[in-house]
DNA sequence: TACCCCTGCGCG
DNA sequence: AAAGCGCGCAGGGGTA
């Protein structure tokens, strides 16, 4: 037992330097050691005030100046801000005084002022613990709410106001157990300016406590002791371990729910620094399976300590992928995807959408997406009072070299607390109504562990023909740089080299040798962006800007995917990760390399690297216009409704307002005739016009990125709004849900949470419902390559609105048939506008080309 | 040395 | 504080 620190108390990270007295002593003689004892205070050792039998038990930080002055807590401007916040039916005292109520007591984590408001130091917290533990203990209040960081982090051990504000979890202090409502701090608030969105958020959490105090059930934390229960480990060294192993297996087979968890390794040293299964050395560790309480097995594998036969381990290992591949079974994993890549790749890939997977993480994702709180820690955390991973001190990456006990245990208390959580979270989602979010979430991550699987094939022809000539120009580029005046000068100076990719560097030579203006930006920041660099009419910007061309292209896109580059793996292929719970909006991400950005505008020839394997071709089928359609569908204006029915140039109109209202755009007036001049500003206007402003733009901005003065844009952005009266009562509506309920919402039920500002409010929706119009058809093809053992049909990549796939050449029209017609079978009704799509065909990814064009309207939809 | 934050820039 | 949004990666520079 002694190698794992459980502790019974919530986590808190150890502040303690050598020198300091320890815990026990400052708990043990309080406010004698206490700092601030010796301060000046009209009203020290405040004691806490307000019912003897409360509901809620509010704890501040400490007390401020008119807290002192009058000895209570929460009667200062932060404190009034919170009281007038809390609905009436908590004041029922006839005095008004609304610090004594029958249900709340109020406390601070410090009770004596510390001189100026300061943050209370850590010895004067720990020195008042023992009192305010006490107090809370003694008068048993269902609901904590903890006012600011300072006293979230007393309570729970979590840093990170923002991060748990408006969440709520299970806490044990002195044994006593509480709900914790950790509130942004008002003080915070005002210093921030007090905008009416943060003053709303902070409304809402209140509302949400009230809303919940009386009906929630009496919070339950896990206590040490039921770590263990229901465990029961096998690492292979005893006679009858084998038997046992598949025993326990076959036993799972026959559960409708088993929670998974691996242990995986690589080799050390290696250029991956991911766990992944394409790695060289990649092994699984151990697996955990789990029913909860009632059953946890721990299972090694490949540990060097497990008893195992090689043939024995061969069993465990095939009758582990029986278990995966097993339809009657579903699992359960905290960050299902990296369990089925694992699986799949050494048993079978036809596991990912053989069985189905239910993911904790995606449960979080679907009830509350904000980052850093996905992990099983804030999981554990804030469905059953602990964190559970921050408990062990053992490398994740390298587990094959940790005390096989350690490992197995671990591995364990991961299964049965990650099957634990996931029936606490589908309880919420039911509560929620969010459930059926959930469900359609789910089945992509099996669709992009596939993708992941499947793989990118490099072309390292292509990559070294590209590598020779960037290295080359980046060297003679960096000898120019350095004969140039300005740079010598620098060097002279500075005595120092130049090194042009140093910002600090650029911007010295700028300002005091070039001596331009233009660094300086309008919001009073300095900046050497290209945008800026373009403007200085001096050979270093010329050549600085070309310097920064190449390097990136060479950085980012070619030294990575050489032979021997850090993003391929033994079998030569690229095993890009595309995450689906990063992006807030819902779309995926792509990385490890991001596949996402290869420069496709500029520098086609970048993406040569990419090719189809052998006697294959590339197809790639993109959404057209995705975004603005679900613009159409969401705002149902008519107009745009039918520009998109009859594809109808939205943009050309404004553009061609635009230029006579404005030669100048167009090089005078004759150039409202030229063609081509008319194309780059209908360019221009849908770039840096029309989808701004349906994303929220305002005019001023949108007047700065066309370059055209206010009061000409003006008048013709009116008329603009007047033409999509429809687009702008929507935007308005969207910005009253959120005011309302505190997250938009896309079409599909997906959430996004406060705090959101501005535009973020109205791009959301958007982003997210075009995302999850391309994911679904993306799960819907994978899903039909799983059924048709057709492992072509399995998309390779997805990038935003585009599916692309590596298909046989000589039927790749089959494939592009099955695919349009997917892509076009889109099953959602909110549908209201044609949807289209392009598809393009090639050897490789610089050699594109468009081939043909498909659409169908909602109605062709419903008939199909 | 590892980690964080910043700037800059690639894509949709 | 204001801002079309959403990402990932490279590299500098500072800190523990």
């Amino acid at each position: 037992m002694g190698l794992f620190l459980i502790k019974d108390e919530p986590l808190v990270k150890s502040r303690r330097k050598t020198n300091q007295p320890s815990i026990e002593t400052l708990h043990r003689h309080q406010c004698d050691v206490c700092p601030l004892a010796k301060g000046r205070c009209k009203h020290p050792q405040m004691p806490a005030r307000g019912a003897k039998h409360p509901l809620m038990y509010i704890l501040g930080e400490a007390p401020g100046a008119e807290e002192d002055e009058v000895g209570r807590q929460f009667v200062g401007a932060s404190g009034s801000f919170l009281r007038e916040n809390l609905a009436e039916e908590w004041f029922a005292d006839p005095d008004g005084q609304r610090w004594k109520t029958p249900e709340i007591r109020w406390n601070n984590v410090v009770r004596t002022r510390p001189p100026g408001n300061r943050t209370p130091s850590w010895i004067e917290i720990e020195c008042c613990r023992p009192s305010v533990e006490a107090d809370i203990a003694a008068h048993k209040p269902k609901i904590l709410i903890t006012i600011g960081g300072t006293a979230t982090s007393w309570a729970v051990g979590l840093d990170g106001i923002t991060t748990w504000r408006g969440r709520y979890m299970p806490a044990r202090i002195a044994g006593h157990n509480v709900w914790v409502f950790p509130m942004l701090h008002p003080a915070g608030l005002m210093r921030g300016g007090m905008s009416d969105l943060d003053i709303a958020t902070f409304q809402r959490d209140i509302a949400r406590i009230e809303r919940l105090a009386r009906d929630l059930p009496d919070a339950d934390v896990e206590t040490p002791d039921r770590y263990d229960e229901g465990v029961e480990i096998i690492d292979g060294t005893r006679p009858a371990d084998f038997k046992w192993a598949i025993d326990a297996i076959d036993w799972y087979m026959t559960q409708r729910r088993v929670g998974i968890d691996l242990e995986t390794t690589t080799r050390e040293q290696q250029k991956h620094r991911q766990l992944r299964p394409y790695s060289i050395g990649a092994k699984i560790v151990s697996v955990a399976l789990s029913v909860g309480r009632k059953r946890t097995t721990a299972i090694a594998l490949h540990h060097p300590q497990a008893g195992w036969a090689k043939e024995q381990r061969e069993t465990l290992m095939k009758r582990l992928g029986d278990l995966a591949r097993n339809p009657t079974v579903e699992k359960i994993a905290q960050n299902a995807a990296f369990e089925i890549e694992w699986l799949a790749f050494f048993c079978g890939e036809d596991i990912p959408h053989a069985s189905k997977w239910q993911d904790t993480q995606a449960q979080m994702f679907i009830l509350d997406e904000r980052r850093f709180g996905l992990s099983l820690d804030a999981i554990t955390q804030t469905n059953m009072g602990f964190a559970l991973k921050s408990l062990y001190d053992l490398d994740k990456q390298h587990m094959d070299q940790e005390p096989i006990a350690d490992v197995l245990r671990y591995n364990a208390l991961d299964a049965k607390y990650t099957t634990l959580c996931f029936y606490i979270m589908r309880r919420a989602l039911r509560s929620e109504k969010m459930q059926h979010v959930y469900n359609a979430f789910i089945p992509r991550i099996p669709t992009m562990v596939a993708t992941q699987l499947m793989g990118v094939s490099v072309d390292f022809e292509a990559n070294a023909k590209l590598a020779h000539p960037l290295r080359t120009k980046i060297v003679s580029m960096e000898e120019k740089l350095q004969e140039l005046d300005v740079v010598k000068q620098f060097t002279r100076d500075r005595r120092i080299k130049f090194n042009p990719k140093s910002n600090p560097h650029i911007l010295t030579i700028l300002r005091d040798f070039v001596r331009t203006p233009f660094i300086f930006t309008e919001d009073h920041r300095v900046t050497t962006d290209a945008e800026v660099l373009e403007r200085v009419r001096h050979p270093f910007a010329k050549l600085l800007l070309d310097y920064r061309e190449v390097t990136k292209l060479y950085s980012t896109y070619v030294v990575g995917i050489a032979e021997d580059g850090k993003y391929i793996y033994p079998d030569g292929k690229i095993h890009t990760v595309f995450n689906t719970m990063i992006a807030r909006t819902g779309r995926t991400s792509s990385d490890n390399p991001n596949l996402q950005n290869f420069p496709k505008r500029t520098h086609k020839e970048i993406r040569a690297q990419i090719m189809a394997r052998a006697a294959h071709r590339l197809l790639s089928v993109d959404y057209g216009q995705i975004e603005a359609r679900v613009i159409a569908m969401a705002s149902h204006d008519k107009f745009l409704c039918k520009a998109l029915f009859e594809n109808y140039d939205i943009h050309m109109v404004w553009a061609e307002r635009l230029a006579y209202a404005y030669p100048k755009l167009v090089g005078g007036t004759a150039g409202i005739k030229d063609k081509d001049k008319m194309k780059t500003l209908r360019s221009d206007v849908k770039n840096q016009w029309v989808f701004p402003a349906f994303f929220g733009a305002q005019l001023h901005s949108i007047a700065g990125y066309m370059n055209v003065p206010e009061e000409i844009l003006g008048p013709i952005f009116d008329d603009f709004w007047e033409t999509f009266k429809g687009v702008r009562a929507w935007q308005e509506d969207l910005m009253q849900f959120y005011r309302d309920h505190g997250y938009v919402e896309c079409l599909t039920g997906r959430r996004r949470h406060e705090p959101l500002y501005g535009n973020k409010i109205i791009n959301t929706p958007i982003q997210g419902t075009a995302s999850d119009i391309v994911v679904d058809a993306m799960t819907r093809i994978s899903k039909r390559a799983h059924e048709t053992g057709d492992r072509w049909l399995q998309p390779m990549m997805n990038i935003h609105d585009d599916l692309t796939f590596d298909v046989p050449e000589k039927t790749w029209e089959r494939y592009m048939e099955i695919v349009v017609d997917e892509m076009l079978s889109v099953p959602f009704d909110f549908v209201n506008v044609p949807i289209s799509i392009e598809v393009s065909v090639g050897p490789r990814w610089s050699e594109m080309v468009d081939l043909e064009k498909f659409s169908r309207t909602p109605e062709e939809m419903r008939a199909a």
